[in-house]
DNA sequence: CATTCAATTGAACAATTATTCAATCATACT
DNA sequence: AGTATGATTGAATAATTGTTCAATTGAATG
């Protein structure tokens, strides 16, 4: 069974019309929505998710989030329960994704967070309490 | 050597002043950041970002926002290039990760997009060209 | 009530990821 | 030059994750 057969049989459930011009508009414009929703841009979205998506790397950003100016290494390090070398790791995946940026400063690093960052941590602060 | 000496050594070589009191206010300071970044909230936060970090389920995530409307499986499933079942598992995490949305309908099941899910996406759609 | 079909669930396995340890790089200080 | 320190890198390993296959559920239909 094809997935356009299943496709074919909810439409006649759905709407009556079992029609061949039916089924393929609908086609049609659920390949549209496809088109939209997969821009070259997904990858890079996925990437930077995936980025947040660890509680050290997300609580680093949001550190450098609510410090609203860039802090040294040394300054947050202390607030996570992980290595130094563990820290490093993250600090370079959060780099790479552009939610953070370096600064190096005599033998100390400092690190802020991008607007990129920033937007979607206001994102998901604004939409916390809805429930639908 | 324990962090807060590296971090009196960073204040001492930064800021010229390397008294007891300036090393404790700034830690002080930064306990209250991490108060702030640590909130409760962070776990669920980074429960509905690992929801979104892969292909699959920021696609079918994706598919739902831009048609802003409800969707039954069997119209996007042809639109996802892995099987029913690994569809199924996704739309339970991304259920639970309260990004979308379950109705029965008949033999039917139709999902829709979350307001919390359509905050994160129009966020990400709206910084993408941020350069810094 | 037996069958068909949409969708879900659980078990299994492959693939990816997160952390640590050890070593290294880079900068400053003696 | 030699040493100390902040931070990063690479390799190794444990833990988590993503997908599939097989079996199951629940609703409609003959």
């Amino acid at each position: 069974m094809s997935s356009t057969e299943r496709l074919q049989r909810y439409l006649a459930d759905e709407r009556g019309g079992c029609g061949d011009e039916e089924v393929s508009q609908r086609l049609a414009e659920l390949e549209e929505i496809d088109a939209a929703a997969g821009g070259p841009a997904l990858d890079q979205d996925v990437g930077l998710l995936s980025a947040l998506a660890n509680e050290t790397r997300y609580k680093i950003v949001r550190i450098l989030h609510v410090a609203g100016e860039e802090l040294c290494v040394c300054e947050f390090a202390p607030l996570l329960d992980v290595s130094d070398s563990a820290i490093s790791h993250a600090l370079s995946q959060l780099t790479d994704a552009g939610l953070i940026t370096r600064r190096k400063e005599g033998k100390w690093r400092k690190y802020r967070a991008t607007a990129r960052a920033n937007a979607v941590l206001i994102a998901l602060d604004g939409s916390r309490e809805l429930r639908l």
